[in-house]
DNA sequence: GATGAATGAGAGTTCATTCAT
DNA sequence: AATGAATGAACTCTCATTCAT
């Protein structure tokens, strides 16, 4: 089909390549149709690859969404990371790396949905939801510290458990991607921003 | 199958009826495994029918949603009207409404999961997507107009336009419904109630 | 595909009719091709319909197991109880009855393989192999009385059991038609033929 | 996989021994599951190696076959050669060494049923058809020879040609140890004992 | 000689949908 | 209006086989 000449590649590089590839069509796939309309033939198709390669690389194509999870974590905890990054020790850049995580979190429509499907099916299925809910602590955990050290800077008491507000953040940025995605324009990832500066503007100073 | 004894009942309403309980036994399985998922055999059959009664009733699957929007709306808009007429002109009263709904709402998974699966098809599907742009527009609203009683009982200035206000805290009650069926336990239903809480209490009276 | 111009035809003998087809079929495919290589879809094919037309018939393709036997068993039945109301009072009539059976039954390959398989699958399958069990034991006792009456008008005592006798004689016809359809000719019938006449001319009448 | 040390072995031994264990594992699933449903990887994990190994030493699946025929028969040879050679000049040895054969033989289910398959597949396919013929017609004669034996030791004639004696005690046993499978119990060794007797005891002694 | 990732074909099964009853 | 047998297409998954390593 496609060419994937594995021209200098190891074995265990080229497979690692097309498991690679394989899961980002996937993330595409499930995104656009949800998990039980995207086919494994698509996904393959969609890689270059035929459908036995994804089943010499995933046993079935529900032991597939565990690596969907954890592609999909690893792509949003690069985000906070970069947030945290270039937050220092000035509270009004800090505020700006959390409202541009915001403005790019809140379009990218493609996540959300993936992430909009992993949740549901961690609903629908314990042993999935177990992973889920192991994952989503964490990522939970990085954004809450982000905002612990916000709160920090800017003098104030968060109003809630920042690990709380982490989660209401993560949940919105979510569902207004899909908005974004469903009525187009800009408002989307503007309301994010709103509620964040909302949280800090609250209360003065101390 | 089952009785459905149509004795007392003129042809139009058996109908109605036969409608009413495809439209319920579709709430519950498509919240259950998710649209795609849900087929049309099993839908009719928890209804106790057969395929042939929800062709009768229906014109595709597609179709379904439709209804299953409205279903959902019209359960939702009465816990809205619901908290509304019990919130009175005593601020303390209202709040203790808008945090009833929030705990029977924050725990509710079955509608939870339907609306999300309603959310995700309407970025995916146009057509059905201004349906349902128009109809969440109209809760927004209800909600929000319950929001701006309660910041005017409470001498408030909102922190935020009450739509946006009355958005999120939508969001956030499917999001944490979800949660609870996902971790068990109470914490989703008082999450909410927390959130909603905070609004309140944030900037003292005037 | 085919006609199957349902004319005059209940629902219920349509659906009989098919059923009939199917199983037809798949006794043909199963002889030939073996079990595990006889596909649904040319089962299906071969009775003039579509793969969905099997699975409203039969709940698996081991489902269909059970029906080949019980289809197999009455096609043997009806030799069996032709040979028995052949027998008559006369010895001889009697002996030339259960010679013609042999000569046919001995050359029936389709017969032979579908009964192979069918014991195969019995010896693989514990839940299977109960109900042929069960099936054959009825058959053998069929055999079994046949032979008795036999060695009666023959004033001979049986050399053993009658009912070990049945089962011999099954076994050895069974193998000799494959042997038949393997080597051709006719040595396949006529072995039988000998055989049985060994069982009653070893020892003289009275 | 497994170890397979090859140090003191030449590569042709290696390979020998590659093949051997393959084609022992070959006969295991093919009785278990049947010929069409033994897959080339099952075999090939079974004996320790991958499909790699099998399609070096096999040139297609259906090429085994001819190589578990073979096997096949040796192994049946060496039962018959270790019959005859307890023979002896003595009858009740002969036929106790006969009778020895019949009830291992007869409860070894997984030859019989290798070797039902193989019989299934003769009468499907011409070419390998030819070369079962050939092998099979090699052990009647074995078996009608020690037959042959037999009747003359005990004085008596055969009541039919000692070929065909001999190809019925193999159909036989073939289907008792089937049989065997399929009941449990020792009925089926015994029956083919008791079959074995009626033989030699029909005709008494000159 | 042996490996095992990948292919391409085809397996069993389920589905939304139709239509004679 | 409701039934459910049948269709045809699509599904997930497994297979025999190949070939670069």
């Amino acid at each position: 089909m496609t060419d994937h000449s594995p021209q200098r590649l190891t074995r265990e590089e080229s497979q690692e390549q097309t498991r690679r590839r394989l899961i980002e069509a996937a993330c595409k796939q499930v995104a656009e149709r949800g998990f039980a309309a995207a086919s494994v033939r698509d996904i393959a198709r969609a890689a270059g690859y035929t459908q036995g390669a994804f089943y010499s690389n995933f046993s079935s194509k529900e032991d597939l969404l565990l690596d969907l999870l954890r592609q999909h974590k690893e792509q949003e905890a690069s985000h906070i990371l970069g947030a945290i990054d270039a937050a220092g020790d000035d509270f009004s850049a800090a505020l700006q790396a959390l409202e541009r995580w915001a403005r790019s979190f809140g379009m990218d429509a493609e996540q959300a949905m993936l992430a909009t499907e992993l949740h549901l099916h961690a609903a629908r299925n314990a042993a999935f939801g177990k992973a889920y809910a192991a994952l989503m602590a964490e990522q939970r955990k990085a954004y809450a510290a982000l905002l612990t050290r916000l709160f920090s800077l800017a003098g104030q008491t968060p109003p809630a458990p920042t690990l709380e507000l982490a989660g209401n953040l993560m949940t919105l940025a979510r569902s207004l991607a899909i908005d974004h995605a469903l009525y187009g324009g800009t408002a989307a990832g503007k309301a994010l921003v709103r509620t964040i500066r909302s949280l800090f503007s609250a209360a003065p100073v101390r």
